[in-house]
DNA sequence: GCTTTTTTAATGTCAGACTTTTAATTGTCT
DNA sequence: AGACAATTAAAAGTCTGACATTAAAAAAGC
């Protein structure tokens, strides 16, 4: 294994690749040890500190862990839900921050996603998941509950929903989509009004997951969705007005 | 901004973290300039190639560029849809090959997280989009077609649907699922009678779409699902017992 | 005013040393 | 012989200081 000198990349990129592409290719296995640090710098032909920025890469993406002393070095990883779904928010948090994704077009996707869990929900929940998604209504409709709690709470009551379907693909995949929803969430400010309404339609999810009625929990998802991106149009509208009038005070003065 | 040397993680690691929470809790903006190096070694009162090591693991997440010369340095980088993808497809695939997923469950999930789509798709589809399908769909009854060939076209056709919902949102989380299981279905040989059924089906979805008929294209979903796990489950089955006969025959002599 | 050269401030790379951690090995005592 | 303690060795983690390479700005030349 070599590495080319002529290419614009940096040697540790290329460095990162290759191993990155034999560990994807199967070429390397989980619990394999990579050769230590030395001896990949002398295998690649460069020096230890760039094989050590190349498998910094590597760990960022959770692809090797590291261990010091005498039999430790730089071992595949055996990714983990956890660790995947981790870095998944991240990054879906990231992309929504930064490319002003529109609230709508968010909520929709988010909205939708869970929808497709709805089948197997009906199907296969638990009176586990119930009563969780049925402690964390109660625990919205208590009066002194702050925004930051009814949006954790919130975020708990969809991801039981979620996990109701016993597919841990969805739910690595649905619980990223709603986590990294949660900062444009927290942009809306909930009124006791909307409260009682979304906790309305979080009971009618509950119980037509109780009921194990497909139909009935794609409803109320939709509802749900519908009055939301509602909810958030008119709280930016107003935002938007409020900086209107402002502006117009300004020019006025 | 300092760094604790009593905690028991790296110092590259610590500096990795400070600075990723200050991209994402917006102290640092996009396209805002890091510190140089030298500076932030200063800062952080550590060496060097020890900030270096952080900013490469902020690189391998795209959450930096760096850039030589004279007024360059570390930018922060605005993550594109693209780089998100290709990440997340590398830790989707990664997460089924190492967590040996059943193909049933990963199946269901690719399907679920697509119907998902059905609805915008029916309403928003483009005569550009349905296109592509039909013509997807004329590539793959051409019989000289590999497997690779055939596969590759199938990712095609499913990303044309969801494409059609005009979603980026889900179209990003989408695409990546249908991408990571290509190891998966690469894995099933595709008979000719296979195939002849499977582009019945893909006909199905397409003249659904065409008619902007959501339920037709759910119910043309299901039924490739639950067509692709049969076939799975018959492929599979025939590895098993032919492993069990060679067993067997080893048993004996 | 435009082009070319020089300067300069960055990152990228290297070599070599030292520190710390960790597990295996060896030694010693009961 | 077995249990505990000391030694050793191998590896990652860190630091220092240097040099190479880039690319943009500034200066020089026409």
């Amino acid at each position: 294994m070599k590495i080319d000198p002529t290419k614009n990349t940096d040697y540790s990129a290329q460095i990162a690749k290759a191993i990155r592409d034999a560990i994807i290719s199967g070429q390397l296995n989980v619990n394999d040890r990579l050769p230590s640090e030395a001896e990949l710098a002398e295998q690649f032909e460069v020096s230890r500190p760039t094989v050590r920025e190349a498998l910094k890469r590597l760990a960022a993406q959770s692809l090797i862990r590291t261990q010091r002393g005498a039999f430790g070095g730089a071992f595949i990883n055996q990714i983990s839900y956890e660790e995947a779904h981790s870095q998944q928010i991240t990054t879906s948090t990231l992309l929504l921050s930064m490319n002003d994704v529109s609230f709508d077009v968010a909520c929709e996707a988010r909205f939708a996603l869970e929808r497709s869990c709805a089948p197997f929900a009906a199907q296969r929940r638990t009176a586990d998941q119930l009563a969780t998604m049925r402690a964390e209504i109660h625990r919205q409709t208590q009066p002194g509950l702050s925004d930051e709690g009814w949006c954790a709470s919130d975020v708990t009551f969809h991801r039981a929903l979620v996990e109701s379907a016993h597919n841990v693909i969805l739910s690595y995949q649905l619980a990223g989509a709603v986590e990294a929803m949660q900062p444009l969430m927290n942009m809306i400010t909930f009124t006791a009004r909307n409260r009682e309404k979304i906790i309305s339609l979080h009971t009618d999810i509950a119980d037509a997951l109780e009921q194990r009625d497909q139909q009935q929990i794609e409803h109320a998802l939709l509802a749900l969705s519908d009055y939301t991106k509602n909810l958030a149009d008119n709280v930016f509208a107003a935002k938007q007005k409020n900086k209107t009038d402002i502006d117009n005070q300004k020019a006025q003065s």
